[in-house]
DNA sequence: CAACGAATTAGAACAATTCTAAACTGTGAG
DNA sequence: CTCACAGTTTAGAATTGTTCTAATTCGTTG
C-alpha cells in the first residue's frame, strides 16, 4: 500500500500497446504523456500545457521531448493538430471530423461534434488545388 | 518629367482623409502604408511582406511602425486579422463577412465572398457565452 | 548482456512579435 | 507663423513559442 496513485487515468500497458501499434518505441517520456492524453475522451492541450501536466505529476520530461511527441503522434494520427490562435499551437486526442468553438480569452477549445455543423457552397478551389479540410471555427467570448 | 510613378496607389489626399476618418493621424509612414494596402480590393498581408513592399518602394518605415500600424488599422475597424497559419499573422483589406482558401504551402489566402458559404447548424455556446464570428477555413493543396 | 540505432535533453538558436525609451513630427493655440 | 506638447516613430533589446544541435541515455534484438 505504499503507492497510492488516484488517477484514472490509462495503464502502462495500455499506453505501450498504442504506441507500438502506432509504430513508436514505447519510451518512459512517451508512455507518461500517452497515459495522459489518452485516458479521457477529448483533451486539447498546448506543448507548455501538457509540459506543465506531466511535470506537475513528478515526472521528468524536456519541454522538447513534448514536442517532440506531440509531432510523432500527430504523424502517427494519434494526434491532430488545431489552428486558432496565432500565438500558440493546439493538438487535440479527437482526430475525427469535428469542428470548435474558441473562447480566444482564456484560449480554452470545446468540440463540436462532427455531424452538427453543415459546411454548404464551398466553391472548387482555383485549377491545380484541392481541398484538403474544411476548418470552421466559432469564436465566442464572455457576455 | 523626373518623377514617373506608374503606381495606380491611392493618392495621399485619399489617403489621409481615410485616416482622419478612422480617427488617426494622417503621418508619412501611415500615409504610405495605407496607400498601398488600399490602392486595390482586396489583400492579404503580413507584417514582413508589407515592410518588404514598402521598404521595396524606397519608403522608409520601420518594422515596428509597421506592426503598429497594422494593430492600429485594425482596431479602426480598416483591417482585419486573419488566423490561418500557427506561425504568421496575416491581415485582410476586406473587412466583411466573407471566408477564405489557404494555401498552406505558399501561405497564399484566396478570399471567398461572403454569400459563397452557408454553414448551418452551429450550436448555441455554453451559458456565458456568446458567438463573436464564424471563421470558415478552406486548406488547399497543389495536386 | 552487448551493441547499435532511436530517443531524450540542455541549452543554443530562431522567427515572429512586442517593448522601451529616446528622438521626431503633426497639430492647434496663441 | 511659431512653439509646445501629445502623439508617433524607431533602433535595438526583450519576450515568446518553437526548433535545432550535439552529446548522453535508453530500448530492442541477437
Ligand atoms: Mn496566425
Ligand atoms: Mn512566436
Ligand atoms: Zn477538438
Ligand atoms: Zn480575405
Amino acid at each position: 500500500m505504499a503507492k497510492a496513485s488516484r488517477e484514472p487515468k490509462i495503464s502502462a500497458e495500455e499506453a505501450t500497446a498504442r504506441l507500438r501499434h502506432a509504430g513508436l518505441r514505447p519510451t518512459r517520456q512517451r508512455v507518461e504523456l500517452a497515459g495522459l492524453l489518452f485516458q479521457d475522451g477529448d483533451r486539447h492541450v498546448t506543448a507548455e500545457s501538457l509540459h506543465d501536466e506531466v511535470s506537475g505529476a513528478g515526472v521528468k520530461v524536456s519541454l522538447a521531448t513534448v514536442y517532440n511527441t506531440l509531432h510523432q503522434f500527430t504523424e502517427a494520427g494519434l494526434l491532430r493538430q488545431v489552428i486558432v490562435d496565432a500565438a500558440r499551437s493546439y493538438f487535440d486526442t479527437n482526430t475525427g471530423d469535428h469542428q470548435h468553438f474558441f473562447l480566444e480569452k482564456e484560449g480554452l477549445l470545446i468540440d463540436i461534434p462532427g455531424e452538427t455543423i453543415a459546411v454548404a457552397g464551398v466553391p472548387a478551389p482555383p485549377p491545380g488545388l484541392s481541398v484538403d479540410r474544411v476548418d470552421v471555427v466559432v469564436r465566442v467570448r464572455r457576455n
